[in-house]
DNA sequence: TCTCAGTTTAGAATGATTCTAAAGTGTTGA
DNA sequence: TCAACACTTTAGAATCATTCTAAACTGAGA
């Protein structure tokens, strides 16, 4: 709890009760994905209510501090993963299967990158079947 | 012309007005992404004013018939390419960036897949900044 | 404790996409 | 050629994730 506290603090982010709450579901040790409906879902569980506006706020204010990873599965809606080293995924849309693929991949083969352009990062996505 | 119809009819698609407009500019022999309002647009420059709802309708209905494939490079709006074949993606978010990676990627390394599950594709996108 | 910038929130607004149901149009068989 | 119908198109409404607004609230420092 003061962990959390701290954690927050040096992150510049102000130690507010939801975003405690928040950082205290999210950073529990165990990789999550979760979406802001998911999470409100999840905290709702725990008999935590935080507005979906708030959920949202503290999703992109972690997200900007390099706290959580965005990812582009599907246009539908957006998932945060805890996870922020680099990774891929497994992901099958239908059966809204998606797991983290820790193992080193590699990619080889790129062409050079465009002018005036650096990459920022490499996203594979390994879309599943039944 | 004639030719587009009974392309449109080779993949079972009754060729009406639009899908024939449509089908014209999309595969006109040079690799393009779409997205519905873009492709509205671009048709509405060549006087083509078909309502969105259509081109919504096409775009899956091609989609669907494997004329398209489908990109999901953010959750903002989804991109079509005209290029089926394998391949992937340079992409830039703020510069609305994205062009054909057409050589071939190798992706190694690769844990074994999810029990129960196949591969249905891997998508590779090299997201790039200024 | 006082003060205020940073936060939270309900509810409205936005924007891409989908839905509805009514009007229009290829296609087929006679 | 044409009737008849299934398939399409369409305007406008509806949906849904997300963002915005502006008012109330609350950490943090003095």
């Amino acid at each position: 709890m003061n962990d959390i506290k701290q954690f927050l603090r040096s992150n510049d982010l102000r130690p507010t009760k939801q975003r405690i709450v928040i950082a205290g579901y999210l950073f529990d040790g165990t990789d999550k994905h979760v979406t802001a409906e998911s999470l409100s879902t999840e905290l709702a569980k725990r008999k935590h209510i935080i507005s979906l506006a708030t959920i949202y706020n503290t999703l992109h204010d972690f997200y900007e501090n390099g706290l959580l990873k965005k990812l582009t599965l599907t246009s539908d809606r957006v998932y945060f993963d805890t996870n922020t080293d680099d990774h891929h995924h497994f992901y099958s849309e239908k059966d809204q299967f998606l797991i983290d693929i820790n193992k080193n991949i590699e990619v080889s083969g790129l062409p050079k990158t465009p002018k005036n352009k650096k990459i920022n990062k490499i996203e594979v996505i390994v879309h599943l079947d039944k």
